[in-house]
RNA sequence: GGCCCUAUAGCUCAACUGGAUAGAGCAGCUGCCUUCUAAGCAGCAGGUUUCAGGUUCGAGUCCUGAUGGGGUCACCA
């Protein structure tokens, strides 16, 4: 039990007694703010009601009865309602052997609970973008902290590998590639494929534009009710590609076929994923991230369809005359969505349904987390309550992890305008940005090259990934390159550096024996200690919350404690042996927790920078 | 238009289920490397938390309304 969960308990204790019960999460203790004296402190507000009298003979009730039943806590004073509780020597003593003693430090027992976390999910059709990135981290860093919690946790994702658009990039190839390969062209493999997907639509265009010519087009827009050609034709081009388009027929075709497992279209279609799917392990490699199971739309595509026939004959859907099935939500607040198109075929939602239920049939998961952009939250809310009104035993447990978009200070990402930032890119400049960093410190300049380079990633790697995840999911955020790769301040590098600082003194320390003697504690001192007791209510927190900004936020502060740390007080020749060793053994644990916190955000920590 | 999300320093972000005088970084200005890694430390300056009401011991946080920004309402995914 941690000390705080110590001091929740007496707390209680000390309710009961006067004849009052308390849940503990409804206790406040939180670290003292720095402009009062103490480490520790409980708010007495919440008990005002209970027991009718002033806060402040409140506060000093319980601290009377804290010092008395907690040896950890050696005095307290009372500001209004607030209790400063002041930590002992041996509390503090004690924190650091508990953190020494245990590598999981923060981390707590199992649960027992399966939990099935699905992220990145991509299309074949084009490489991975920025938006993947903060997707991956937070499904990553998420599933790091879930387990920390004690759950057991599947990292899966969906390969959107079928459909119109796949069969635009395929067209596109067979069209106009000439045979190429990613191997003739020495391209990427997912890069190579989306060439194609951006080509088909290039090609579109230019044909789209030569009918716009003709006076069929001319009539449509002299009939419609836009005020220019321009607008006209921007919002028919879908209607053109469904009704008009040779290569829209073509494509559509492509997809018919390959519905109907069309040899050579399947075979066409095996060749130019397997080279997507190439390219994709290769960003995953460098972005250190991996899944344990993966599921294919191209299997999972039809599963839906059966339960929602189970759910037509149950009365739970309806039909329509074209025989499209409808499911009516309006008692929930929301719309009638279609589960089957008329022609019987599915769509999204269909699917989504399919493979929940395939999922939890595979795994038996307690509890299913989709990490998916904030634009899907409807579809989320739409199936979720399908799958209540399919009476699934899961229904319940499910949980839409929702994001907002990253935008670019030059405005939203479009692919159309090529504002796209391309992952590999990204993981690129900011690996070199290190590189360069580095190269002008001279740090590394003994060590072998690959080591070096390795180097370069994990501090490039910080950079980037810190500055994604420090932001709260549920808030859009902005992305700019320039502070991206910014390796000063509140960066992924800065943290990575007072571990970095934390090691040279361990190379240098030689041996050195443990003692507890030190007692005469430093400001600096008490605040690394204050912030290393917080650190298992982080972790759950995050949990609890599936947000690993605050968790980010908490190795900074933890980090700039050190730093100042650092800066302030003698390590290797403190005045005394006692100092030393405390404060060597204080470096340590702090590193330690840094190293645990940063990797649980899925940051890797270099011995030197 | 209906529904949902969002608004905090010039900029990017914090602020635990409502708790003490709203904090960091960047950008700007000042200092600190003969001392354990200066990717560092210290200081200055920067705020009517979009606005107007309300709830209470206490509101950036909750409620109502307004305004700005975003999303969504496809036989797309």
């Amino acid at each position: 039990m941690t000390l705080l969960d110590q001091i929740r308990e007496q707390t209680i204790n000390w309710l009961q007694e006067k004849g009052h019960s308390f849940s503990a999460s409804d206790i406040l203790v939180n670290a003292t703010r720095k402009e009062f004296a103490g480490h520790v402190t409980v708010v007495v507000f919440p008990f005002v009601k209970l027991l009718k009298d002033r806060p402040p003979a409140i506060a000093e009730s319980l601290g009377d009865y804290l010092v008395a039943h907690l040896a950890e806590v050696a005095s307290y004073n009372v500001v209004q309602g607030f209790v400063n509780l002041e930590l002992s020597g041996d509390a503090w003593s004690g924190l650091i052997e508990t953190i020494l003693a245990n590598p999981n430090y923060g981390e707590q027992q199992a649960t027992g609970k399966k939990i099935l976390v699905e992220f990145c999910s991509p299309n074949t059709n084009k490489p991975l973008h920025l938006g993947h990135i903060r997707n991956i981290m937070l499904g990553w860093s998420c599933s790091q902290i879930l387990a920390a919690n004690g759950h057991e946790v599947t990292k899966i994702q969906i390969i959107n590998d079928r459909g119109i658009a796949v069969c635009k990039s395929m067209l596109a190839w067979k069209k106009f590639g000439n045979g190429a390969t990613p191997q003739s062209t020495q391209t990427k493999g997912d890069a190579f494929v989306g060439e194609y997907y951006v080509l088909f639509d290039k090609k579109l265009t230019e044909e789209y534009q030569s009918w716009q010519e003709s006076d069929e087009a001319n009539d449509l827009y002299a009939g419609s009710e836009y005020d220019s050609p321009e607008l006209f034709f921007k919002s028919f081009k879908n209607t053109y590609f469904n009704t008009r388009s040779t290569l829209g027929q073509e494509a559509r075709e492509m997809l018919v076929n390959w519905e109907a497992g069309d040899q050579e279209i399947i075979s066409l279609w095996e060749k130019m994923n397997a080279w997507v799917y190439a390219g994709f392990d290769e960003t995953y490699a460098a972005l250190d991230v991996h899944f344990d199971k993966l599921y294919y739309e191209s299997n999972t595509w039809t599963l839906g369809k059966d339960y929602v026939e189970k759910g037509i004959s149950e009365g739970l859907f309806f039909q329509k005359e074209d025989q499209s099935v409808w499911v009516d939500l309006t008692d929930q607040n929301m719309d009638e969505k279609i589960l089957l198109r008329s022609d019987g075929t599915s769509v999204y939602l269909t699917q989504d349904i399919g493979t929940a239920i395939q999922r939890y049939e595979d795994f038996n998961a307690d509890s299913m987390i989709y990490v998916v952009g904030d634009e899907q939250n409807y579809h989320f809310k739409v199936l979720f309550e399908v799958l209540k009104k399919l009476e699934q035993p899961f229904a319940d447990a499910l949980y839409h992890l929702s994001y907002g978009m990253v935008d670019l200070p030059s405005g939203k990402m479009k692919s159309r305008e090529g504002t796209v930032v391309d992952a590999d890119d990204l993981i690129r400049e900011v690996t070199e940005e290190a590189h360069a960093v580095a190269s002008e410190k001279g740090e590394l300049d003994d060590m072998p090259d690959e080591a070096k380079r390795e180097v370069y990633r994990q501090i490039g790697l910080a950079a980037l990934k810190f500055f994604i995840l420090k932001v709260n999911p549920q808030k859009r955020m902005l992305f700019d390159p320039a502070a991206s790769v910014d390796m000063q301040g509140q960066t992924g590098p800065y943290i990575q550096n007072a571990y970095v600082r934390v090691q040279s003194l361990l190379r240098k320390s030689g041996e050195w024996k443990t003692s507890h003697a030190y007692r005469q504690f430093e400001a600096t001192e008490e605040h690394l200690l204050q912030a290393l007791t917080l650190y298992p209510e982080v972790i759950s927190k995050a949990g609890r919350d599936l947000d690993p900004s605050g968790l980010a936020n908490y190795c900074y502060d933890l980090a700039k404690s050190y730093h100042r740390f650092y800066h302030e007080v003698k390590i290797l020749s403190a005045d005394t042996e006692d100092a030393r060793t405390f404060r060597l053994r204080l470096s340590k644990a702090t590193a330690q927790v840094i190293e645990h916190g940063m990797n649980l955000l899925g940051i890797d920590m270099p011995e030197r920078m």
